[in-house]
DNA sequence: TTCGATTTGTTCGTATGTATT
DNA sequence: TAATACATACGAACAAATCGA
């Protein structure tokens, strides 16, 4: 075992609508086709890949679960954005405790440059020294304090990050990810536990300091599951909770 | 537009495959194929409902994404079972801090019957003075208790259910319902907070009362969206967090 | 408004490959 | 080995939605 001729195998013996979707997934992360872009027709891929239509649609059938595509009878196949009211809340779980959703209100409370440190490298396995933003933001909902975020991104990959950029954004922070920066989140996966949360946080949460918040750890990722972005929110559950529904989607 | 015709057009306006997942579903819910058994195969369903083997394929699809059916090449499609140790994860999202993931022993803490009251009516819409079964079990990672399940669950669906049953019972939870009372949780919705417990179950999971707990409401599923169990956890994320993962599956 | 071209959605059928028993 | 069952791949035909001429 664990011959050359034996790796070959495995990677010939992918079926081929697995080969297509890797060559759609590599051609969406070298950003051949743009958010909110149609991508070729399904007959003009399964000229261009040489394989029938069915093939094509099995392709583009997990990526439309994944989120990563949105299909249009009549209209062609598109590049999914974070622009979409109904996309939101696949990233965005916290809801009040009477179930309503609501749209959170954005405000930037702090955006510096640094390196990264210990804490990064042990938490998120980012290469310490290496340079890295730090964003602080703030989600209301109903005018009240609700989240706070402490986004840290590595800069390699966001050049010319600035606060001005940051402020004056329109739409969601993954929204303008996607716009300004090519960096298309199609994942996450977050880490919950309860804690006090440091004075200054409690504060701005408008928390006594006896009073416990959620903390949430998340990584999200874009094609390929490369991570891109590390967050670190405090959630007050006062009045909100965090919904975790598996899930929503399917006949059942 | 509205008129009658219309609303007999959307109804038959459903494709056939989903015609065919509807009717499966309802035999799955009538318990026609029990958990662990095969459903009949492709092709004797394809004759049975006089379609295509290929629409057969496409109603099973959903219900397999939805693990709710299980397909293995060469053997047949199977009810999904509870006692699957993939499976189990599936519903169960705590993991160590150090990412580990282990299997819990539980232990029977309290058990008795009585009827549902105004708690029950606000939080999970159950009729006040319907008979429900209350448990109180612990969950231990690594020797530690972790996790505290108060459970409720209308007596009507469970009939016989008594403590011995709970206690003597091989595997989860959600298998004992699917052995026994043929109810097949295929679904749960999940709402956390962080908050301080009362006192008796932080001295249960060995916390401080300064110390806060994961606060989880959580109500399961079995087909057809009916909700079968109602359950508050309480959580020490002391050394442990809630995973939550957007998730594991597909290329992408 | 109508019509036709384009695109995705549904359904059918066939052939062949692979895993299990 | 043979039979059975699911997995992959191809193709055809028609339906339904969209869009522009």
């Amino acid at each position: 075992m664990d011959t050359p001729a034996r790796i070959t195998d495995n990677l010939a013996a992918a079926p081929l609508y697995r080969e297509v979707q890797w060559k759609i997934t590599r051609a969406l992360a070298a950003g051949e086709w743009k958010p909110g872009e149609a991508i070729p027709s399904e007959s003009q891929l399964a000229r261009q890949f040489k394989v029938s239509i069915g093939t094509i649609r099995r392709a583009i059938d997990e990526l439309v679960a994944g989120r990563i595509l949105v299909r249009q009878q009549g209209r062609g196949t598109f590049v999914a954005t974070h622009t979409e009211d109904r996309t939101l809340f696949y990233f965005f779980h916290v809801v009040g405790k009477d179930g309503s959703r609501e749209f959170p209100v954005s405000e930037l409370l702090g955006f510096r440059k640094e390196r990264a440190d210990a804490d990064d490298e042990t938490q998120f396995g980012l290469v310490r020294g290496s340079r890295v933003a730090r964003v602080r933001n703030l989600l209301k909902l109903a005018g009240k304090p609700v989240v706070l975020d402490d986004i840290t991104v590595p800069t390699e990959r966001f050049s010319r990050l600035d606060e001005s950029t940051f402020r004056n954004r329109e739409g969601t922070i993954y929204g303008l990810y996607q716009a300004r920066y090519g960096v298309n989140v199609v994942r996450i996966s977050e880490r919950l536990s309860a804690a006090h949360p440091p004075a200054d946080i409690a504060a701005i949460l408008g928390l006594r300091i006896d009073q416990p918040a959620l903390q949430i750890r998340r990584v999200a990722y874009t094609y390929n599951d490369t991570p891109v972005e590390y967050r670190r929110s405090w959630i007050n559950t006062s009045d909100h909770e965090y919904l975790s529904d598996l899930w929503k989607s399917a006949a059942r």
